[in-house]
DNA sequence: GTGGATGCTACCCCT
DNA sequence: TAGCATCCAC
């Protein structure tokens, strides 16, 4: 059958594996999603198997939607209906709707984000009266979130000293606050559901039998919870197909666990295990920089990479002197690629390890008048605007969700302060109602009960909101999503509030018009869908498709691949990530890390690093990274060893080394005289090395400094002066 | 209750 | 550096 035509033997046998649990290990690039989409394909085609009948778990949403495309593409358009198809997060809320009157939620429960949770645990904090600069809440949070990744519970806490009672006490008030928010963190929708499969045999069963194949993707970086949740869902059928590579387990501070491989190979000894090695990506240099940094990983199994796609070209390294000569060779490149037709720019990729590096990248691709893609939802949701807004649609369709009430209930200023706040909360606890609630029944006036609690100025404002909150929820039922989006606007006046005229006040404006083109896709759908859909959405879901380099953390880049990938900022305590030091594990997934991100490449590698970097206001000189050292020099181009040998001054390269000590600014942003007489993007010829671009030029002591890229041996750096070089 | 000045502290990665 | 919490004047 032609569905299996393009496969090599072990994807065929990949596809067309079981009954029975099946893992793949599945090395980058070597077609794994392609491994997926075809089995799922052959599962309905082939086998007869409904889509409804099938459950597959992706990474993301974005690789969802394209899996589903693809199957859609091979049986058309009907195949895939009825198909569970999602994140555990997505696929764990819609079945908790289904099921909710088995749990302590309504149906309409909301799910928190980060934010909220923070927001939620310095709030309970203070309730508690706890110290909130000895027990800070992102500190607590993180600590329950391990705890519920563990599956402990706030009444099976260890407690082993102090800290722990406090971590305790906080919990336990977290989870209550949740409940009468009618609320869910993201590790609550893992829980609730493996509660739900357990507590509930009838339940576990339907799903068990409903779901006749369960498919999981990226299947390394699943949590423990995930691990039962996949257990119980083949607990009857025992058809499981898990694919994963647990040389790519990146996100093990967020509870992910490749160990959950070997408890599969435990637990289902009888698997079938299927090996990928055959890489369709990337070019054999890249490989072989891959597997150098990668076997010095420890408890491995090792994999062998290898293409038919050509040796290519060699990796550039270059280091620049700060950050933002570090930005401004990246943008340069590219350009000169493009220009050169040599690439498309949506096909070159920038990666870093921490979201900050992103901002030099993009004042210099803002300087250029070069667009690019950022990759990261946090950026736009954070937004005090778009989450005070997301907070009012949420208000609506659930007032009992005390965080959003808390966050917009002077928003726009309407004179309701922290006591009456308090006020409104006490009342609430004392009679068993949601503060929201008790809101809206403040609307009624002096014929609710509650009216005379409150001062008479303090009522009237109460009330005031309350009535406003009331006629939206009496609206909302006729309204689509963007109408109630307008009307909530409108009687706020919110754009009046948001744009002062300001620069940034028209920038707040817009980030709300963007959230209202986003709601205005929602048109046609309810608004539990808007809201659950903006709870859940991932960095990789935000990825336009506009024609423009794309800039993304390592972490984000997980399951993508470009033809150009610059992976920046390699520097010790970058990456490897300086928390990470005394961490031997964390060590470890940094150089993962590095590897996943090496891998994202079909064709051209560049590796940057910057020697002089601005901290926290005071500049700071890192060493190279370590890894850079695993890497064989026949592999690199640009730089001699001692370059990039960590530790010591001593040992810079000649044309790295600035006559400057560390603690003096970068050459290149100390006020000179002189004009340069080479510029980035001329072409050059030297007397020795033949032509080459100019990507970089400064006056320095009364010399002009020149980065010269030439095609024959690479990167120099120049004295004009000495350098007998003429512009071709 | 609001808004400005001042001082603190933190930037890791994300559903 | 910059966002924030806190404090003080209106």
């Amino acid at each position: 059958m032609d569905l299996l035509d393009a496969l090599n033997p072990q994807q065929r046998q990949a596809v067309t594996a079981g009954p029975g649990p099946v893992l793949v290990l599945a090395g980058p690039g070597s077609g794994k999603t392609r491994v997926l989409t075809q089995r799922i394909a052959w599962l309905i085609a082939a086998q007869g198997v409904r889509p409804y009948q099938i459950l597959a778990v992706t990474f993301t949403n974005k690789a969802a939607r394209e899996m589903e495309t693809r199957v859609q593409q091979a049986l058309g358009q009907e195949a895939t209906r009825g198909m569970a198809l999602g994140t555990f997060h997505a696929i764990c809320a819609r079945i908790l709707r289904c099921e909710a009157e088995l749990l302590p939620l309504e149906s309409n429960f909301v799910i928190f984000d980060a934010d909220d949770q923070e927001r939620l645990v310095k709030s309970v904090i203070r309730d508690l009266n706890l110290d909130e600069k000895r027990y800070r809440p992102a500190s607590i949070h993180a600590s329950i979130s391990k705890a519920k990744n563990e599956r402990i519970g706030p009444d099976d806490y260890p407690v082993a000293n102090y800290r722990d009672e406090v971590v305790k006490r906080v919990y336990t008030a977290y989870q209550q606050r949740l409940v009468a928010s009618n609320a869910v963190d993201f590790d609550d929708l893992l829980l609730y559901m493996a509660h739900l499969l357990e507590d509930h045999p009838t339940v576990r069963e339907k799903y068990a039998r409903r779901f006749l194949h369960v498919l999981v993707d990226e299947f390394q970086d699943t949590n423990l919870v995930q691990y039962l949740l996949i257990k119980h869902f083949v607990s009857i059928h025992r058809n499981l197909f898990c694919v994963g590579d647990p040389d790519q387990s990146i996100y093990r501070w967020r509870g992910a666990d490749w160990r959950n491989v070997q408890r599969f190979e435990q637990d289902f000894p009888d698997a079938q295990v299927i090996l990928l090695e055959q890489n369709y990506r990337s070019k054999q240099t890249i490989l072989d920089a891959a597997m150098a940094v990668i076997d010095r990983t420890s408890q491995r199994r090792r994999k062998r990479l290898f293409t038919d796609r050509g040796p290519g070209e060699k990796i550039v390294f270059y280091e620049a002197a700060d950050e933002y000569a570090e930005a401004s060779f990246v943008v340069d490149t590219i350009a000169q690629l493009v220009a050169s037709g040599q690439v498309e720019p949506r096909e070159c990729a920038v990666m870093y390890r921490t979201n900050a590096q992103s901002r030099p990248l993009e004042e210099a691709f803002l300087a250029a008048r070069l667009p690019y893609r950022l990759v990261g939802a946090q950026r736009f949701y954070s937004r005090r605007e778009v989450k005070d807004m997301i907070a009012f649609l949420r208000l609506v369709h659930n007032p009992a969700d005390e965080a959003s009430l808390d966050r917009v209930i002077n928003v726009p200023p309407r004179g309701i302060g922290e006591k009456t706040l308090a006020t409104l909360h006490r009342l609430a606890r004392q009679n068993h109602l949601s503060p929201g609630h008790l809101l809206l029944d403040l609307a009624h006036g002096s014929e609710s009960p509650f009216w005379s609690q409150f001062s008479g100025r303090a009522a009237i404002l109460l009330a005031d909101f309350g009535a406003t909150l009331a006629n939206w929820r009496a609206i909302a039922p006729a309204l689509t999503v963007p109408e109630l989006f307008d009307q909530i606007l409108r009687d706020l006046n919110y754009r009046d509030y948001l744009d002062d005229a300001t620069e940034e006040g028209r920038e707040r404006w817009e980030n709300v018009q963007e959230l209202r083109r986003l709601a205005l896709e929602y048109s046609t759908r309810s608004l539990d869908e808007f809201l659950e859909d903006i709870a859940l959405i991932s960095d990789q879901d935000t990825l336009s498709d506009a024609n423009a380099p794309t800039l993304l953390t390592l972490h984000a880049a997980k399951g993508l691949e470009f033809d150009v990938v610059f992976i920046i900022g390699l520097d010790d305590g970058i990456l490897p990530h300086n928390r990470s030091f005394d961490d031997p594990e964390a060590m470890e997934e940094e150089r993962r890390l590095f590897y996943v991100g090496i891998t994202r490449t079909r064709d051209r590698l560049y590796l940057v690093r910057a020697i002089y970097r601005g901290g926290y206001g005071y500049g700071e000189e890192l060493p190279p990274s370590p890894y850079l050292d695993d890497l064989p020099l026949h592999l690199l181009q640009g730089i001699s060893r001692s370059g990039r040998r960590s530790g010591s001054r001593s040992d810079r390269t000649t044309w790295s080394a600035f006559d400057s000590a560390a603690s003096s600014p970068p050459a290149d942003r100390r006020p000179v005289a002189g004009a340069p007489r080479f510029a980035a993007g001329m072409r050059v010829r030297h007397p020795l090395w033949g032509e080459g671009l100019v990507v970089d030029s400064k006056v320095q002591d009364e010399d002009e400094l020149v980065d010269v890229f030439f095609d024959s041996v690479g990167f120099k750096r120049l004295a004009a002066s000495l350098a007998n070089l003429r512009p071709v």
